[in-house]
DNA sequence: TCTGGGGTCCTGGTACTG
DNA sequence: TCTGCAGTACCAGGACCC
């Protein structure tokens, strides 16, 4: 909980929107990354600043005045520098983010306990505890605007509706700086004036099938049998859509949610077919992963890895085992024997990731010894090089094999040869 | 133009089991 | 013993989100 007390602003004269009701907020920060890095660089303010790595990295924010040359979130960095070549370039600072964030939480816990985070610069908060000892959700949330922007420096958009899609909506239109309040009686107008990729689960590829049907907006959606929409997108996506296309969207916002999976992806920076280079990649990012899993106080049972050719085209394999694990060791040994049944010959491979699913609270995964385990086993070895990490910094004891790749890796030269079809299963 | 990294959820196919 | 069926678990991939 936060250590700071809630302190009311005066209040203005200005007729407050009709939000009774509405007491879901959605808060979401303006350009947060590029926000947060500019606190220190403040002669930046009102340039056009891209926040971004380099190579194959691709644009994670900038700033609206870079915006304005048509540089959005996800785009490739390569194609950003060309359309603002006179961007400033900033690498990204996650922990300064993590830490910025963690305040604005902080926050958020002064109005209430019940925050669902969606990720590092928006959350859903639920006000009806709030609103009988601070004022109506709309007060509350310029409150929390006043509040970021004084401590944090950085501003953010709220929207204020009665359920969490249309609250993200409105915080959407908001923005930049600003609160939009959706009442209750105004849902379904306001919903169903929106163009179809407005739509919470509506991406590129389900734009596209909406479109071939005809449907444009919201509205039309609404229009169309259930069973038709369920024929194109599925009985799951139909349904949903339809309901949102009404303004229905009973989910609650949920403070604590728990984990599913764990993993980590690394692309190349040139697209390799050297099988040791794979497998070192491999090696390094199932220790990530173990380390992460434990870290969490967590257990899996399932190990997917994916591999992404230089075409692009992306393919997974998973194996279930007996036990949860999370040793380093279980983990490579089944991602290595995932990617060897492959039987890839020298396909060019852009990307490799490792992920646990099925995660569990470690207390709950009962592993069991086995017979042949020594006294002192991969476990203990794995917690042995947790405490060095945090000791020492994360990689301070590695794999002999990731040491040699340190000390003396140098890339294979690029090859021409196109990425061979994975053997089927 | 040339596409990161970390996730969740859903769907369809297949294998297994009673 | 064989076959068909239903339920379940697993697997692979697609789509989506931030």
């Amino acid at each position: 909980m936060s250590r700071r007390q809630f302190q009311p602003p005066p209040r203005t004269d200005a007729a407050p929107p009709d939000d009774t009701g509405c007491t879901i907020l959605h808060v979401d920060m303006d350009a947060f990354y590029a926000s947060a890095s500019l606190i220190d660089r403040p002669e930046l303010r009102g340039t056009p600043v891209i926040i971004g790595g380099g190579g194959r990295s691709v644009v994670l924010s900038a700033t609206y005045e870079a915006r304005a040359f048509g540089v959005t979130s996800a785009m490739p960095m390569t194609r950003a520098r060309r359309l603002c070549p006179h961007a400033t370039v900033i690498t990204p600072d996650h922990d300064r983010y993590a830490a910025i964030s963690a305040a604005v939480m902080a926050t958020f816990e002064s109005v209430t306990d019940q925050i669902e985070p969606l990720s590092l610069d928006e959350a859903f908060l639920d006000v009806s505890g709030a609103v009988r000892r601070i004022g109506p959700p709309s007060f509350v949330g310029q409150w929390l605007r006043d509040t970021i922007a004084d401590e944090q420096g950085i501003t953010c958009s709220v929207g204020v509706s009665s359920s969490k899609f249309v609250a993200k909506l409105a915080s959407g239109l908001a923005k930049p700086d600003g609160l939009l309040v959706v009442p209750d009686g105004e849902v379904v107008g306001f919903v169903q004036q929106l163009p179809v990729a407005a739509l919470w689960g509506v991406g590129d590829r389900t734009e596209e099938v909406l479109l071939q049907l005809g449907l444009r907006t919201v509205g039309d959606i609404a229009h169309t049998p259930l069973e038709t929409l369920q024929r194109a997108l599925g009985d799951a996506a139909g349904a949903h859509l339809h309901d949102l296309s009404w303004g229905r969207d009973p989910r609650r916002v949920q403070p604590s949610q728990v984990e599913k999976s764990i993993g980590s992806d690394e692309t190349f920076p040139y697209d390799v077919d050297d099988p040791a280079v794979i497998q070192r990649e491999l090696l390094r990012l199932a220790d990530r992963t173990a380390a992460r899993v434990r870290s969490a106080g967590m257990a899996g049972r399932t190990v997917t890895i994916r591999v992404r050719f230089a075409d692009f085209t992306t393919i997974t394999r998973s194996r279930t085992l007996r036990e949860h694990t999370d040793v380093s060791r279980d983990i490579y040994a089944t991602a290595r024997a995932l990617y060897d049944a492959l039987g890839l010959q020298r396909a060019r491979i852009r990307l490799v990731g490792v992920r646990l699913e099925g995660l569990i609270p470690v207390e709950r995964a009962a592993i069991q010894p086995r017979l042949d385990d020594p006294d002192y086993g991969w476990r203990e070895a794995d917690h042995a090089v947790d405490r060095a990490s945090a000791r020492f910094g994360p990689g301070a004891v590695r794999p002999a094999s990731l040491v040699a790749e340190s000390a003396g890796f140098r890339p294979p030269p690029r090859t021409r040869q196109p990425p061979r079809a994975p053997s089927a299963g």
